[in-house]
DNA sequence: ACTACTACTAGTATCAGGTATTAAATTATG
DNA sequence: CATAATTTAATACCTGATACTAGTAGTAGT
């Protein structure tokens, strides 16, 4: 007799080996546990556990919704409004991403990232990029809250090559990040 | 007769139409261009361009290895040294994902964010947030460079409640990035 | 001891979405 | 017109399954 387990404990490990590696087939999965093919199938169907190309689909399909609703690379938030060299809002959500896992407080560099971006988007210019930023985060922001970002331009140099950008976060009506920008504009030639 | 386009113009569009949806067959790609499966076949293997499944499993290897190599949103950067309330040292690779598209220069948040999580880092308690960041961007950074932020715990205060922390961020000996962050310790009870 | 039930195995047909190969038909071009 | 490029057709085969039928082994109930 070759060793088995008892089907529920089988039907753990199983899950816990697709969970490990969802690359694996019904074939390996037989070979591993010392059962027919079939065992492994009536297995899956009651765990409801998809075969190996549904998975992949699966993950496939995940990641590339993820992409596309990865402009956040672009600039941090939807911008909702902008007004080149004067203002602009934008809004960012805190998710999981975006927290300490044991507090759920939202890690400063995204909250900076989201002011940082905006600043620089509402300057109207090819290159803008940020010099210096003097910044303070008022309050904490938890997962969930929604993060309303506003830049306003307050000055710009002489001769255009710095500009001035303070910008306000707001959870509801709470301030929680209050920020200088200077923003360097490089014009093209 | 049915309206067909030349080879090398169906190829481009052939090509475009995948990478729009990857998740099209050729049986819908077949139907799209009025051409028999066989000619779509001859037409990826003439752009190397993997069948159905093969681009799925690419796309799900793919966010397998990303979920995998993402403890980088823990701490952006790799810590190479750690000396808790004294100092630290963090490396951080520019890659495609942190510049602009036209300047490949670096975004600034994303040197903000490697400075700003290693001064989070460096404190030696459960609980730390960033208060508020002096920060300068001495040079831009470029696509390929390799960042490296050292952190310096200059002053912790009476009632251990702030900690004031210095980060220089090198490229080779160059310094790109200079803060002084004021970070709050927040003790566990 | 006979029955019922669970767990497992075996085998076959079928599917999607292809590859690989050979060959024929069509169209274009010098 | 001949030849080359392009397209289509046909067939065998592959992987990793589903769906279904049927059979075996062991165990518990009566």
């Amino acid at each position: 007799m070759i060793e088995r387990l008892p089907k529920k404990i089988r039907q753990q490990q199983l899950t816990a080996a697709i969970e490990h590696n969802p690359f694996i087939t019904d074939d390996e999965l037989m070979r591993m546990f010392n059962v027919s093919i079939q065992t492994i199938r009536l297995d899956r169907m009651e765990l409801s556990i998809p075969e190996l190309r549904e998975r992949m689909k699966l993950m496939a399909e995940q990641s590339y919704d993820q992409v596309r609703s990865l402009p956040l690379h672009e600039v941090i938030g939807d911008v909702i409004d902008l007004q080149l060299d004067k203002s602009g809002i934008s809004l960012f959500e805190i998710t999981e991403h975006h927290v300490f896992s044991r507090t759920k407080i939202a890690r400063g560099h995204h909250i900076f990232a989201q002011a940082n971006s905006l600043a620089v988007a509402v300057i109207n210019e090819e290159v803008a990029l940020t010099a210096s930023a003097d910044i303070r985060f008022v309050r904490s922001v938890v997962l969930g809250e929604k993060c309303v970002a506003k830049a306003y331009v307050r000055s710009i140099s002489k001769g255009q090559t710095k500009a001035q950008v303070e910008v306000l976060s707001y959870v509801g009506d709470e301030i929680v990040f209050q920020g200088n920008f200077v923003i360097f504009r490089i014009h093209k030639q």
